[in-house]
DNA sequence: TAATTGTGAATTGTTAACAATCCGTTTGAC
DNA sequence: GTCAAACGGATTGTTAACAATTCACAATTA
């Protein structure tokens, strides 16, 4: 009876999730190399985590690593590999949601229902960062119920698919869209589902 | 002009593939935990080094990670998953065959063809891990040839695929399976290669 | 001038020592 | 005898110093 078992998030762990939102955010340019001291004083660490977590996102997708040559930002993916990557991000959440669905209890509900109401919030108040926050959060949820297995997985798609995240407008019809998600999951209606998902990943 | 680009192997790469594939070979139980200071003994390096490459094989999924407590040999996949994954693996190397195949070189072909050699003199002296190498090696040429991005999400559904990889027999179905690979590719037909490719998958 | 070679600061890669945490064992109270 | 707290060895996490490499720029040569 362990509940809070994933709680212990390591420092790497904080430090990947925020460089990560950074970059994705696009606060970070890919002309200059990440330098690994500026982070380590800002961050207010040794070097030795900062490297660690430059070389997890390196392994994601999001950074590009060369010996030697520390870290930058990667390019946007080819539009063929961006169709490639968007047809296994379907793909794998349909399947998560076909794994899930049944197992959900009220409790996921109202936490996917938590998710919901602040991505509403962040859509009315137009906060960027916190929109897409938001809206990987309750697709992350979904994928990780299904099984933990996967969301490295579903992370580094998910995080190369964005590098040219252009569609932050029509905040409206992004609401609606995880509506449509969330109450089809809380009738525990697969088709709607799966559909209301593929609907939204585009 | 800087043909030997990839030939810079840092120490980690080194570490996290023969790592990789003495697990996959099954050579390391899942019951005791993997200790750092055994491996950087082995290695004649020091525990830093080693960390990075636990690290990336737990991003990998061969191995799990769980802070303070190192990391353990990852179970293998459920049968569902299984499945999602063969399919995502499918559709990976099919599109890489269609977006390379118009580009390869003769020079290619006979890479191909040197690998192929290869895989036959290890089915022919029953060497197991050599086999396993080789098979991998020709289809992460592929995946390298039309995109050396997705070569990381392919390394982890590959990885997670074979931790139940137990069709090691056959040999003979092995080669020949390979060869109308490379036959076709040769050939510069998309629509057999990609047959070869899915009939090789299973 | 253009190309090449030194030179040194800046940066990454590695190491060994130290701090924090975990885990099996012992100790002690009840 | 049982349970819980405390101890100690073993292991992971972090740090700072050192080694190796890269890069920009000045000096040299043709």
């Amino acid at each position: 009876m362990q509940l809070a078992e994933q709680s212990v998030r390591s420092m790497r762990e904080q430090i990947v999730d925020t460089l990560r939102a950074e970059v994705l955010a696009g606060a970070w340019t890919n002309h200059a190399p990440v330098r690994e001291q500026a982070l380590a004083e800002r961050f207010g660490v040794s070097r030795g985590p900062i490297r660690d977590a430059l070389q997890e996102l390196s392994r994601e997708g999001v950074l590009v690593y060369r010996p030697n040559k520390g870290v930058r930002v990667n390019t946007p993916p080819a539009e063929a590999e961006r169709q490639l990557l968007q047809a296994m991000r379907r793909e794998m959440e349909s399947f998560c949601l076909s794994q899930c669905i049944d197992q959900l209890t009220p409790t996921d509900d109202e936490q996917l229902a938590d998710i919901l109401a602040e991505l509403t919030r962040a859509c009315d108040s137009g906060d960027l960062s916190s929109i897409a926050d938001c809206d990987l959060a309750m697709h992350r949820y979904l994928v990780r119920s299904a099984s933990s297995e996967l969301e490295a997985i579903w992370q580094s798609i998910t995080s190369r698919l964005l590098m040219d995240y252009s569609r932050i407008d029509r905040f409206d019809q992004i609401v609606s869209e995880h509506e449509a998600i969330v109450e089809a999951v809380k009738q525990r209606d697969l088709k709607s589902a799966q559909q209301a998902i593929n609907a939204n990943i585009i």
